[in-house]
RNA sequence: GACUCAAAUCUUACCAG
């Protein structure tokens, strides 16, 4: 009974809800996917809705439905609500865990509260917050977005001094923040150093840095890249031929770009 | 008994701001 497809239709689990009625009862996990699914939509206030909905049903929201909402009100950038919400939770007596946690970093994160984050995360630390890794990147990906990319990879470096392991998340976030400021031979190191870590790149690291080689005028080495890709177990996808047609574009050459299109069309 | 199963972090464009 509790498992409704999300991602599909966000409208239609209003509808699932009445249907249940007919003799199936939603239970907590229900109402924690349809809650998600409403505020993965921005239907922040109808999520708020729901959750009071179930509540008056006798169902109890747990760690899930208050996270799921928590990160709703972090995709509204309505952070100062999310840790109202996170207050709440705690006073019912709900325990918080790692995704609860790192949902509000990345809130912090978001809105370019970094500061404040990696106080937080300092705090969490000290308590039950084992070192994870998601943690780190939420942060590393708070600093790359701004261009503070020392600060990123001390993280890094703090990663590994502590024996944790990066993973292609924390290498494919870093690569893009040093494309984003035009560093790109500190962005192809980092996909070595990647490669000597046992790591395999992915069709997200290919693209990020296609997209980074692009803006420097290498379209070239970019088109190695996406060969290189085949060779590989990644695959290029739409997102890839997207960045190779508009940098073939940008560089003037349209009839390639044409050219492509109708191959991927085949 | 074990496993994926409701919630967290990365790339282009679009949308929103």
């Amino acid at each position: 009974t509790g498992l409704c497809r999300k991602k599909q239709l966000a409208e239609a689990k209003l509808v699932l809800v009445e249907m249940s009625e007919m003799g199936i009862n939603p239970n907590v996990m229900t109402y924690s996917v349809l809650i998600h699914g409403l505020c993965s939509q921005g239907q922040i206030e109808d999520a708020k809705l729901m959750m009071q909905d179930m509540v008056h049903l006798g169902l109890a929201p747990n760690v899930v439905t208050y996270t799921a909402l928590i990160g709703g009100f972090c995709i509204e950038r309505r952070v100062e609500e999310a840790f109202g919400l996170f207050d709440e939770m705690v006073q019912q007596g709900i325990d918080p865990n790692k995704y609860t946690y790192c949902t509000l970093l990345d809130g912090l994160c978001k809105v370019g509260k970094l500061e404040e984050a990696v106080q937080f995360f300092r705090r969490l630390q000290g308590q039950a917050f084992d070192d994870n890794v998601v943690a780190y990147n939420i942060l590393i990906s708070g600093f790359c977005k701004v261009g503070f990319m020392n600060k990123a990879t001390r993280l890094l470096v703090e990663i590994i001094q502590k024996g944790l392991e990066p993973d292609e998340i924390t290498y494919n976030t870093l690569i893009d923040g040093f494309c984003k400021v035009g560093r790109i031979e500190d962005a192809k190191s980092l996909l070595i150093d990647m490669e000597r870590q046992g790591l395999r790149p992915n069709d997200i690291t290919y693209n990020t840095l296609m997209v980074g080689l692009i803006k420097v005028g290498d379209l070239e080495h970019a088109l190695h890249l996406a060969q290189e890709m085949v060779g590989k177990q990644t695959q290029p996808d739409a997102i890839t031929h997207s960045i190779l047609t508009s940098g073939m574009c940008q560089a003037g050459r349209f009839q390639d770009a044409e050219n492509l299109l109708l191959s991927y069309g085949r």
